[in-house]
DNA sequence: GGAAAATTGAAAGTAATTTTCATTTTAGTA
DNA sequence: TACTAAAATGAAAATTACTTTCAATTTTCC
């Protein structure tokens, strides 16, 4: 894999933007700051690191795509009236890899934990 | 809300598919049975009932959602080669949400496992 | 039986993402 | 350093899953 000024670009935006960015919103804040590149790249590139595991994909029920570039085991939570997203432990679920994999038999590679509700910010605005 | 043959079906054909069937599929499966519906139908229905929490919505890392009108709590397994939905207890992971709540302080209305990885059947095949 | 409210379906629209393909960049080799 | 093959980019077009619109039909209630 060939080198990319793009690609890093993407990559340290995810990191200096822990909210867990959309493709869009690493767009919007790349083109703020003045970098020649498309949304093409960023997709392009999102999908690949996410496959390398070098970056994670986080799908809410919603229709827009996340991206962590946090790979520790980690939850997340989905407010639904800001859509923001937030890291939950996942130590609050101990084993649950280990079980679930006891309990199949299939080989797993990875899984995800969504929570969706409502976040304190929201819910004491009122919104 | 009233009564229509078409949720009828729709409902039907979620319970007689215990594959955790896409809106498309719902579609295929009332067409070859001869009935008039339209995918329109089908997909407004299947949100309806979702926001009623009739049925539930499993939104994967794939691109078209599946349905499951099995509402009791349970997690899911996707097979990332023949794309398959597979049930998984949700005892493996006792108090996950009690301790999500805890630990987050949100107001938390629902959440969703999906692991994913490669299933027995195309393990075994090789695919 | 009639009217209001809800539901349907065909067609058009939308939004996120992917594909295409000509151009540019990267990285190894001469 | 030049050369070349492989990889990456970006603009535009395409795709895909889904939603909206709205006139026609169906359901429910009086």
């Amino acid at each position: 894999m060939h080198y990319s000024k793009q690609r890093e670009l993407i990559y340290k935006a995810l990191e200096d933007n822990a909210i867990h960015p959309s493709a869009e919103y690493i767009y919007d804040v790349l083109k703020k700051a003045e970098t020649r590149i498309s949304l093409t790249t960023i997709y392009r590139n999102l999908n690949t690191m996410a496959l390398q595991g070098r970056i994670k994909k986080i799908q809410g029920l919603e229709d827009k795509a996340h991206f962590d570039h946090n790979t520790h085991e980690h939850f997340h939570f989905i407010c639904k009236k800001c859509g923001r997203v937030y890291d939950v432990p996942s130590e609050i679920a101990p084993d649950i890899l280990m079980k679930a994999k006891y309990e199949t038999g299939f080989q797993i590679d990875s899984y995800d934990v969504v929570f969706h509700g409502v976040c304190l910010e929201c819910k004491i605005e009122g919104r």
